[in-house]
DNA sequence: CAGTTCACG
DNA sequence: ACGTACGTGAACTGG
């Protein structure tokens, strides 16, 4: 057997220096990571240079220990643990343990004295011993046998403490650090020391007398002077403190060298926790063989006949698709696993078998899928109505953390552990590589998928479980997708000979425009390049730059704005950027989109994207039509009912953000503003300006109006300055005014950052979560990005929440109602649909209703609701 | 493919 | 002192 090494960590000192020597990462759960990642590095490293026989880490186990019998103040004074280190320590533990690496702490023993004792017994055991420590305490057992290892800066860089280097370095033995300590003291310990003796005399002091005792037996010989006085008064303290810097190496520990047997790490386990850490860079450069070890194997068959019994009640089953665009593109297969049988059906049997469109719409056997509405409407346009999926692992995903990015099974797969799924990229290629593989490769393709779908279920409900979020998954987000697929595949009609008569118009205009720019810049060039635009207004023409990009000038609207009185070609390019955006994004975007076959726009929701909660819409994004300005307005002139006799319906929740606000925060002022009905903007305006309601102007009602967006949006002077172009010290008066009038959101608002920097995320009404882990940086920029964060999800999120529970309700009343109207859009705070004029009358009464009761607030929900020929007439 | 601008809530 | 309002998507430029 060859020779023995035992190597000694000090858990406490490492965690604590790494915390302190590295940036504060960490990962998508808002866990911070920077301690465990530094004491990992510094692991693996000392590892590979050391190869130990035998481990421990050692902790420090209470707050109590024998040295406070001596000195209650001993460690007196300390910080409390910041809170981003404490969340740590259970991870390290998991590290350690996965490392097979012993760990131990020991009632009114620190780590330093668990360490002195193994490190005395392995000496006698002939047994070499390197200690690791983030800090010096522990060189005072350095011997011929005993290296101490200190980390320094990063934690991958250690100074070596032999007795050679420390008598190098102060001229003491090993022995004498203790004596040092006595004299000197330790601030960190809250060891006293004698007063006024610092390193360089407490070192003098040593040459010459050895140690402290002998120093006192021979006091009377030193000649007279300051320091003798001071040295005289604190004898005590110095031999106290001495003893408080020993090291205890015979500590009562229950453990033993046999004990300390170190196998290697269990490999497997290892990546675990970086997997969940996220440590991707150690997770890459690892010589681990995990992940380059062949994905287990898994069994499939390809079936072309569906056999009777084929489907068991619950199977994982994944559509895989051409491509994102489930609303043109082509199915590519279907998978099936019910974790024993698994299997790949072709596309072609969708059309030959019965059998297979029975499964899909029969409601008794439960699907679990990923991305459900993909695969409701793609089948929808087979003639097939999806029932029975009781699990969609993107849906679920997404609650349990919006900041999970990827829609593809093998993203999703991988956040719960499991690995086994290729990406679609080696699969198939991407952009213009893009090819479909051998019917083998893509059916095991596929099969992963649904075995991957089908063994992450459990894991996920579980965690959806655990973090109360079930109900909101299950209950609102896994039948809303049902409804958004209806609204997708449903369509909105657009009248494109009504965009195309705009666009004729618009070209003219853009083109006049474009003579008379160039005329006044006297040379033509790129209007739509900022940075030709740039060097023509701020160079040639010599307009005052008032605002820097990161690349140069800025040219955008709110800079214009300002420079128009300077020059008459700054008017002619707002009006060309406001023609242009509608030309090239509203009109010819717009036609782009329109399907040929039925003359309608199929937008997809997005409903696993926005870190708040809320919808996104894209491939028409139908969310951003203009409405503001009348020029763009009339683009919903384009919008318009599918059947004649039918017209577009609209109901927009009145302020739905500022009555969150008043609920959640229960403001007495707020919450009776919105009782009484009133103005909220003109309410606002009275308070902060202390004028009565008929006193109120327009321009108190317009700042009135921005302070009430910046409370929403979490206020700063700055932003507030900048949005009504005013000082920032007005700005600051005016949110010191809005908090003195409505002290209740004041205190909401701290109390909701309080509330994110103690849990690391926030919540909406209905328990959705966004996660904040730069709550606490040290970086202004992100620290105060957070807290705005915090301040803003909660609001947002929850009208998000109310508006979706209101679109389940308001599908159920118009099914219970036998009513034709169908919900085509959503807007964020407003509901579109189309009915036959014969429904008008029913849908004013019931969709307020619905809406306004969709969740009960402590303020009332106000529905305002408009139809029309167009949706520009629904106004 | 990042940066800028601008459309919406 | 720090330098931004919150949440999106699309079009365009230019490296």
């Amino acid at each position: 057997m060859g020779k023995e090494k035992l190597l000694l960590l000090d858990g406490n000192s490492l965690a604590y220096r790494a915390f302190f020597a590295l940036p504060l990462l960490s990962n998508d759960n808002g866990i911070h990571t920077n301690a465990v990642y530094g004491f990992t590095t510094m692991l693996q490293k000392i590892l590979e240079e050391e190869q130990p026989t035998k481990m421990l880490v050692a902790f420090d186990a209470g707050k109590t220990t024998f040295r406070h019998q001596t000195f209650e103040e001993y460690k007196g004074g300390r910080q409390k643990t910041p809170p981003e280190l404490s969340e740590q320590f259970p991870y390290l533990q998991k590290l350690i343990d996965a490392y097979r690496i012993k760990r131990y702490e020991l009632e009114m023993y620190e780590a330093d004295d668990i360490i002195g004792t193994l490190a005395r017994q392995a000496e006698k055991e002939n047994i070499d011993v390197v200690i690791v420590s983030g800090d010096k305490d522990l060189t005072q057992l350095a011997t011929e046998k005993v290296k101490v290892y200190v980390t320094r800066k990063g934690m991958t860089d250690i100074e070596q403490y032999t007795p050679e280097h420390i008598q190098e370095k102060y001229g003491l033995s090993p022995i004498q650090i203790i004596d040092m300590k006595g004299l000197m003291g330790d601030a960190s310990d809250n060891i006293p020391g004698v007063p006024g003796i610092g390193e360089k005399t407490a070192i003098k002091l040593l040459k010459e007398y050895g140690t402290i005792e002998n120093l006192y037996e021979q006091i009377d010989e030193m000649k007279q002077s300051k320091m003798k006085e001071k040295l005289i008064a604190n004898e005590e303290q110095a031999k106290m403190s001495k003893q408080l810097a020993t090291i205890n190496t015979n500590a009562p520990i229950e453990i033993s060298l046999n004990d300390l047997n170190y196998p290697g790490p269990d490999q497997e386990a290892v990546l675990e926790v970086w997997k969940e850490l996220q440590f991707k860079s150690l997770i890459e450069k690892s010589d681990f063989e995990i992940e380059e070890k062949e994905t287990a194997t898994l069994s499939f068959k390809i079936v072309r006949e569906i056999a009777e019994d084929l489907f068991t009640d619950t199977m994982a089953v994944h559509v895989e698709l051409e491509n994102e665009h489930y609303h043109t593109c082509n199915i590519l297969g279907f998978g099936f696993t019910d974790g024993s049988n698994t299997f790949f059906v072709p596309t072609e049997v969708l059309q030959k078998s019965e059998r297979l469109k029975s499964y899909f719409e029969d409601e008794t056997k439960k699907k679990y899928m990923s991305d459900l509405k993909a695969a409701q409407c793609i089948l929808k346009r087979h003639g097939i109505n999806l029932r029975g999926v009781e699990f969609d692992l993107l849906l679920a995903s997404y609650i349990v953390n919006p900041a999970i990015s990827g829609d593809d099974v093998a993203t999703l797969a991988k956040e719960f552990g499991y690995t086994d799924v290729r990406s679609n990229e080696a699969v198939y290629g991407k952009g213009a590589k893009w090819a479909l593989p051998s019917e083998e490769v893509l059916a095991e393709h596929v099969c992963r998928k649904a075995f991957a779908i089908w063994s992450c279920k459990e894991r996920v409900s579980n965690k959806l479980k655990e973090n109360e979020q079930f109900d909101l998954y299950h209950d609102l987000e896994l039948p809303l997708a049902v409804i958004l697929g209806k609204m997708e595949s449903e369509g909105i009609k657009v009248n494109i000979s009504t965009l195309e008569t705009m666009g004729q118009e618009l070209e003219d205009k853009i083109a006049k425009l474009e003579t008379e720019i160039y005329e006044l810049a006297g040379e033509t060039f790129n209007i739509n390049s900022p940075k030709q635009l740039g060097v023509i207004l701020f160079e040639k023409l010599g307009l005052p730059v008032i605002k820097k990009t990161k690349t140069g000038y800025s040219t955008a609207a709110d800079v214009l704005e300002k420079l128009k009185s300077e020059h008459q070609i700054v008017q002619l390019i707002l009006e060309y950027r406001t023609l242009a955006k509608l030309q090239s994004t509203y009109i010819e975007g717009l036609i782009k989109e329109v399907h040929p076959k039925d003359s309608k726009v199929h937008t997809r929701f997005m409903q696993a994207l926005t870190s708040t909660g809320r919808l996104s819409s894209t491939d028409p994004n139908l969310q951003n039509i203009p409405i503001r300005l009348e020029e763009g307005r009339k683009i919903r002139k384009a919008f318009v009912p599918s059947h004649d006799g039918w017209l577009l319906f609209s109901a927009d929740y009145s302020q739905i953000e500022l009555r969150v606000l008043a609920h959640m925060s229960k403001d007495k002022n707020l919450v009776e503003a919105f009782n009484q009905g009133m103005d909220i903007h003109t309410r606002t305006a009275m308070e902060v300006f202390h004028v009565s309601q008929d006193d109120v102007t327009s321009n108190m009602r317009r700042a009135a109006k921005a302070v009430n967006f910046g409370i929403i949006y979490g206020i700063s002077d700055y932003g507030l300055s900048q949005n009504l172009d005013i000082s920032r010290k007005e700005a600051g008066e005016f949110i010191e005014k809005y908090f003195e009038s409505f002290p209740g959101v004041k205190e909401y608002m701290d109390n909701i950052v309080q509330e994110a920097k103690l849990k690391g995320y926030v919540t909406t009404i209905l328990n959705r979560r966004r996660y904040l882990p730069d709550i606490t940086s040290k970086n202004f920029n992100l620290r105060s990005f957070a807290e705005r964060t915090a301040m803003n999800t909660p609001i947002q999120g929850s009208a998000a929440d109310i508006i979706k529970k209101a679109m389940l309700d308001i599908d159920a009343r118009l099914n219970s109602e036998g009513l034709q109207a169908k919900l085509l859009l959503q807007v964020h705070d407003e509901l579109i649909f189309e009915a036959p004029k014969e429904e008008i009358e029913k849908l004013e009464k019931i969709v307020p209703e619905v809406m306004e009761s969709a969740i009960l607030l402590d303020v009332p929900l106000k529905v305002d609701i408009s139809y029309g020929e167009t949706w520009y007439d629904a106004k």
